[in-house]
DNA sequence: TCATCGAATGAATATTTATGCGATTTATTC
DNA sequence: GAATAAATCGCATAAATATTCATTCGATGA
């Protein structure tokens, strides 16, 4: 449940301008979720949601970054969102971006101070990312698929 | 007294790890600034910040979006660090950036949706744009600086 | 100098978000 | 299947943030 719950906020707010739990919670509800506030508040804190301002000066939940955002590289929803497909098979991690946006989206994995990454090569919209095993590729391909917004 | 107060709002956010806004009148107040928790909302609102969560489950002030988010290539906190400087000359904005970055950010310049700007072209770590004349050209320049959080 | 206008701010408060705690459900072990 | 542990969630409330309203401050022009 919680987990189709939180697949379905990154939906609406990919969808949808919200700029408050309240009015998340509204959509949730509409979809069928009977949730409150609270749980709305918990699911925004383990999807690393951020509440942003837009030029508007609307508030506006956005995906969250990928990577901890104290490492001096971020790595947050500009790329995270242009992300189009993740994918791995034995050790080797494939991760499809927008065009041109590999490069950056590279630094970004990269920059994760994770010794289970030994490394990546990016192309125009193309990564692989080596892993030290297939298990490990299999679970960095979930974290980065995670921070999508369009999963699969 | 505003513009120096945000500035110093810039500074504190990049050296500390600030998650609440009376942490942040805290600091304010320790550098001289006399000012109540309800302008520290104002200004955070006019520097766009936002508040993320980290991988600690830790709140935490950063810096904003150059551009709105809600273009759907979105350019912030991630891209806007990796620029280290800012100059024009004529109708040419020079915006440099850590290696490897410049075509990242300059997809961020270029999603913005402003007839001001008539392209960008960006090397490794190196991007011209060009504006439409030599004050769009200052403009832009100072809007991007703004949103760098290592002004000048 | 004084009047006037607008920006900036504080105090108080409304609104929004986070969380402690207990209840309930779900998973695990024997 | 019963007993126990773990996860999830709602309720109530605490904590944090935004905003309204009134005041002050500075600039500008009469």
């Amino acid at each position: 449940m919680k987990n189709q719950r939180q697949e379905k906020i990154l939906e609406l707010i990919s969808k949808y301008d919200i700029g408050s739990q309240d009015a998340l919670m509204e959509k949730l509800r509409e979809s069928g979720f009977e949730i409150t506030q609270a749980t709305v508040s918990r699911d925004i804190r383990e999807l690393k949601l951020s509440r942003v301002i837009s030029g508007k000066g609307q508030y506006k939940y956005v995906p969250p970054t990928v990577l901890d955002v104290s490492n001096s590289v971020r790595f947050n929803g500009a790329l995270a969102e242009a992300i189009t497909s993740v994918d791995f098979a034995g050790n080797i991690v494939v991760v499809k971006t927008n065009p041109g946006l590999a490069p950056a989206v590279a630094t970004g994995i990269d920059a994760q101070d994770n010794n289970v990454i030994l490394g990546s090569i990016a192309g125009d919209d193309t990564i692989f990312v080596v892993t030290r095993d297939e298990q490990s590729a299999g679970e960095i391909a979930n974290d980065i698929k995670k921070m999508t917004r369009n999963p699969q």
